[in-house]
DNA sequence: GGAACCTTGACACGATCGTGGTAAGGTTTC
DNA sequence: GAAACCTTACCACGATCGTGTCAAGGTTCC
């Protein structure tokens, strides 16, 4: 059967239980629950919790910066906002430079893509 | 004239001329210097130090989150594979959803890189 | 050449992040 | 019905975030 329970997914994915109730709390990876309320994880969350843990390894970021970028993809008015500030020239070029020019060819990706996943579906079942 | 200095730019901003040097060191304003390696704030710094307060006052975010943006912009890996992560069902759809599979269709780049770096593959025990 | 700036660096401090425990109580299993 | 799980809810603790202040030294202004 491939529905452990909290414990048993810890082991198998080297999290804590401690850990993977925090995981879900800030909105990472939220398994469904038992009738009586136990946590059930299948192997999507097992993967996905394997993979969260590479992911963090790889690069240097934490669980609450995977959490922003999950708000990001969710709301979109705030990944706009973000997007445009970001946009307004980080560094000053005098001209238009070439940089420039780059990311922005680099953002039509994002901005198409973002305005495809504008749909905030919500359905966490309580 | 329009370059201020610290104080002065930290006096039309809002910012504390602490924060002003604290926004620079999380990489999101970096005014030049002058030649003596006083900071100076020009009319686009200031711009972006108001929209950045405006920002962080909209929406529920800091500067780190902000910060971490930035990152995710300048770092084309890590900004495919958190995509990609974010990407795999974070919900459970029992049934392909159509929006699934739209941004399936968007994302097959970003899920081809991660095919290359995710190499966990463990059977469920038990 | 002194006043009033600027610089970096340090100490400090509450708030959150990332963890670990432990307690009080419900469930499953045998 | 007791053992071994699970749940939520706390207390705790180092690390980072977001601030402030202060010190030691260079710069600008007059």
């Amino acid at each position: 059967m491939d529905a452990l329970t909290i414990n048993e997914a810890a082991q198998t994915t080297g999290w804590s239980p401690r850990m993977l109730r925090y995981v879900e709390r800030i909105g990472l990876i939220e398994p469904p629950r038992s009738d009586s309320g136990y946590r059930v994880y299948g192997p999507e969350e097992l993967q996905r919790l394997r993979t969260l843990r590479e992911l963090l390894d790889g690069h240097d970021i934490g669980l609450a910066d995977v959490a922003f970028a999950l708000r990001l993809r969710r709301e979109g008015d705030l990944r706009d906002e973000v997007e445009s500030w970001l946009q307004a020239r980080p560094q000053r070029p005098e001209t238009v430079s070439a940089d420039d020019w780059l990311s922005w060819e680099q953002e039509k990706h994002a901005r198409l893509l973002a305005a495809t996943t504008t749909t905030t579906m919500e359905n966490p079942t309580l």
